[in-house]
DNA sequence: GTTCTAGAAC
DNA sequence: GTTCTAGAAC
């Protein structure tokens, strides 16, 4: 932790023979600071010039732009100006990745020295001083600025001498700032500093020293081979100093792909244990490809069911990890996976394939994976070949023991989650802390239970496979509390609503209204009077009309059909389960429509409705479903949702998505057939309730956006609002409340 | 209804 | 610089 001890700079080395080599001796600096708001960069910069007898230039993106923030060409062009005047320049922007870096390495040429200044302070630290300076006190504010500070965390890079740097400070605490700015400020016009890195810290400083040294021998100063002087120096698992040394030495880098990943994604934090996010403590599951081996599943079709369960689960992760895991590199099931993943644009940073043995993620990749899945047999016995072969024989017997004393057996698209013991050598050399035994379909009929070639169920049971694999991974990770804190803190509650934009909406919504119903103003008045007004459907609203008209061409949509009612599941499901009832009946476009003579079809729908719930909630107890109508439909064909009251689904994404579920605008069935009992039509409420502030279906609390509701309401356990307990509104496996 | 994307918000 | 929303087009 002595991180200046290492420093053999800490006085510059004075120029000597002045005049001589004047040229060589006077080369500007370009010093990049590189930390997240709050770091402490202009307060580096302004440091030095105080006490500097050099001549500095401070460029600074916050204020370049006549004391607003600016661009980085404006940087760019400020910066190639103090150099042209002889100055020393400092970048003083947030310089996070090497690619934000790069365009000012190539300032001056060769003629300039390139330093780089890490600022690498607690989080928590950056966050407060970046609440502060805002002058923004409080949980909101405060939370925003955590997110940025955290946003940006997530996404640094380390410097690294091969970028093109001569010299990299790192600083990990205040003190070692205190002595950069010393060294840099008492830097005559005609001193220089020696190259390379400073200042880096490890667990282990010998073995940093011993690198450093082992490396300035391998690899003369200048070259690119000095680069990775913290690349596969493990941070919290024990690893024999021999065996880093043995791979730094010997270049065996487990594959090129594996390593750009490494680099990419995790050698950034492998060093460090002062920001918030540290690769080794990003929880994370390694799995294999379920079923593609052995049992001869369809690569396409798997790749396919892989990323569309990935794609559910991701928002559900925090900032938890999900790795597809394959030994060979020209793993087809790998670039399957990575081209669709790539292609439906899911976060690599949430979601990436791993070239590499499972059973040596971290000892050989580099990659810590706190879990990892094994595509396990029905018995759960070791054997076979493959995966499960390597994973009980790396595990050792304490996994043998572990398993059986979960589960004896496995059906196939489930898991049974082993938490293994310390003594087990996949424990203490790769930190795995659980594996997760998952049974996949079988295609191959040499194997016990084969689907034949039943892709249906096939594909049935892989989807369960992951989803229950996901799930396994998603318990492990909330009992041991490492999902990120941010999103569900109480900050996010108590949100003032936006008045000003509340009734900007409301002044916009007749005109609105009116804009969608066809025919003159006079038609109107006269159509609003018999409660008999009718959009002019677009065509893509129609699609429902066409099923319920039509079943027979959308057979493949169909779950069940009378002649009154279809079943069809919602296209874009805003919940784990979201079904529609549609009415069969010509000229029923939406519930604005109803009168008296539709009450028995109402029952109908609302008891072919419950009678899905009941199917899924014996599939899933803990769902919880409510049924209902929009007010205003988008879609023409009289339809009751039937919405499971997780809303946990991607294709939740905007604030009329959930308001259009949880506000009046969504009138519960058992309200509507009691309504148009008593009074003959059903009371529409207006969309001003689509534009309503974003609020927590159960606690009420409210949320800024979509991604912090949805966050929010992934844990939220609180009741439901009194109102929605009575009457049978909402449907739980207790029955109907 | 969704997708796309400009620009606001952070 | 990135994230998020909201409006237009379909």
């Amino acid at each position: 932790m002595e991180s200046m001890e290492i420093d053999g700079g800490k006085t510059p080395s004075k120029g000597v023979n002045a005049g001589e080599e004047e040229k060589e001796k006077t080369k500007p600096i370009v010093l990049l600071l590189m930390g997240v708001p709050g770091s402490g960069k202009s307060t580096f910069c302004d440091e030095v010039m105080r006490i500097s007898s050099r001549l500095w230039a401070r460029v600074c993106q916050d204020t370049i732009n006549n004391g607003k923030a600016g661009t980085k060409i404006q940087c760019l062009s400020l910066a190639a100006s103090a150099l042209k005047d002889g100055k020393s320049v400092f970048i003083d922007r947030c310089n996070i990745d090497r690619e934000q870096r790069a365009d000012f390495l190539k300032l001056g040429g060769p003629q300039t020295e390139k330093h780089a200044v890490v600022l690498d302070l607690p989080a928590k630290l950056c966050i407060s001083r970046s609440v502060k300076r805002t002058g923004h006190e409080g949980n909101l504010q405060g939370g925003r600025a955590a997110a940025v500070v955290n946003q940006m965390l997530s996404k640094k890079e380390l410097p690294k001498l091969s970028e093109g740097f001569n010299r990299i400070t790192f600083c990990h605490d205040e003190r070692a700032v205190k002595e950069a700015v010393n060294v840099y400020g008492s830097l005559g016009p005609l001193d220089s500093l020696p190259s390379g890195c400073f200042g880096q810290k490890n667990s282990d400083t010998k073995i940093q020293q011993g690198i450093m040294k082992f490396l300035k021998k391998a690899d003369p100063p200048g070259n690119t081979g000095s680069e990775p002087t913290q690349k596969f120096i493990p941070n919290e698992i024990p690893v024999k100093k021999g065996s880093v040394f043995q791979r730094t030495k010997m270049g065996q880098r487990p594959s090129d792909e594996s390593v750009e990943k490494f680099e990419k994604r995790n050698e950034v934090d492998i060093t460090s244990t002062s920001g918030a996010i540290s690769a080794d403590s990003i929880p994370t599951l390694a799995f294999p490809s379920i079923s593609t081996a052995d049992f001869q599943f369809n690569l396409e079709k798997a790749s396919d069911i892989i990323v569309e369960k990935v794609e559910e689960f991701i928002s559900r992760i925090g900032n938890a990890r999900l790795v597809l895991v394959d030994l060979s590199h020209g793993s087809k099931i790998l670039s399957l996976v990575k081209a669709k993943a790539a292609q439906k644009n899911i976060d690599s940073n949430k979601f990436f394939t791993f070239v590499g043995d499972i059973t040596q993620l971290h000892s050989q990749g580099g990659l810590h994976c706190n879990v990892i899945a094994n595509a396990a047999n029905w018995r759960l016995k070791p054997g076979g070949g493959g995966v499960n072969a390597a994973i009980f024989s790396a595990a050792g017997s304490a996994l043998e023991v572990a398993t059986k004393e979960r589960a004896s057996s496995l059906r196939p698209g489930k898991c049974v989650i082993v938490p293994l013991p310390s003594s087990s050598p996949l424990f203490l050399r790769e930190g795995v802390t659980h594996v997760i035994h998952v049974l996949g379909p079988n295609m191959n009929p040499l194997r016990p239970d084969c689907l034949k070639d039943d892709y249906i169920q096939g594909c049935r049971i892989l989807r369960e496979a992951y989803a229950s694999l996901f799930e396994g991974f998603i318990s492990i990770v909330k009992s041991h509390g490492v999902v990120s804190k941010l999103n569900c803190g109480k900050s996010d509650e108590g949100i003032p609503t936006n008045d000003d934009q509340k009734t900007k909406r409301e002044a916009v919504y007749e005109s609105d209204k009116n804009k969608k119903c066809k025919g003159s103003q006079q038609d109107l008045e006269q159509k609003s009077k018999d409660k008999k007004v009718s959009k002019a459907w677009s065509s893509w609203a129609q699609a429902l009309y066409d099923v319920a008209l039509h079943p027979d061409k959308h057979k493949n949509v169909v779950l069940e059909m009378s002649d009154d009612v279809l079943v069809m599941n919602d296209a874009y499901p805003k919940a784990r389960q979201h079904l529609l009832v549609l009415a069969r009946v010509d000229g029923l476009d939406s519930i604005a429509d109803v009168s008296r003579e539709h009450i028995s079809l109402l029952k109908t729908m609302h008891a072919v409705g419950l009678k899905w719930v009941d199917k899924f909630l014996s599939e899933d107890k803990s769902l919880l479903f409510r049924l209902g109508y929009h007010s205003v439909p988008s879609m023409r064909q009289l339809h009751l949702h039937v919405i499971s009251q997780d809303f946990n689904s991607i294709h939740l994404k905007n604030k009329k998505h959930w308001n259009s579920f949880n506000t009046p605008f969504f009138l519960d069935s058992v309200d509507v057939i009691k309504e148009v009992k008593e009074a003959g039509t059903v009371t529409l409420k207006d969309d001003k309730f689509l534009a309503m502030e974003l609020r927590c279906h159960r606690c009420r609390s409210a949320h800024p956006n979509i991604p912090r509701l949805k966050s929010h309401i992934s844990s939220c356990q609180a009741p439901f609002p009194a109102a929605l307990l009575q009457n049978g509104r909402l449907v739980s496996s207790e029955g109907t409340s």
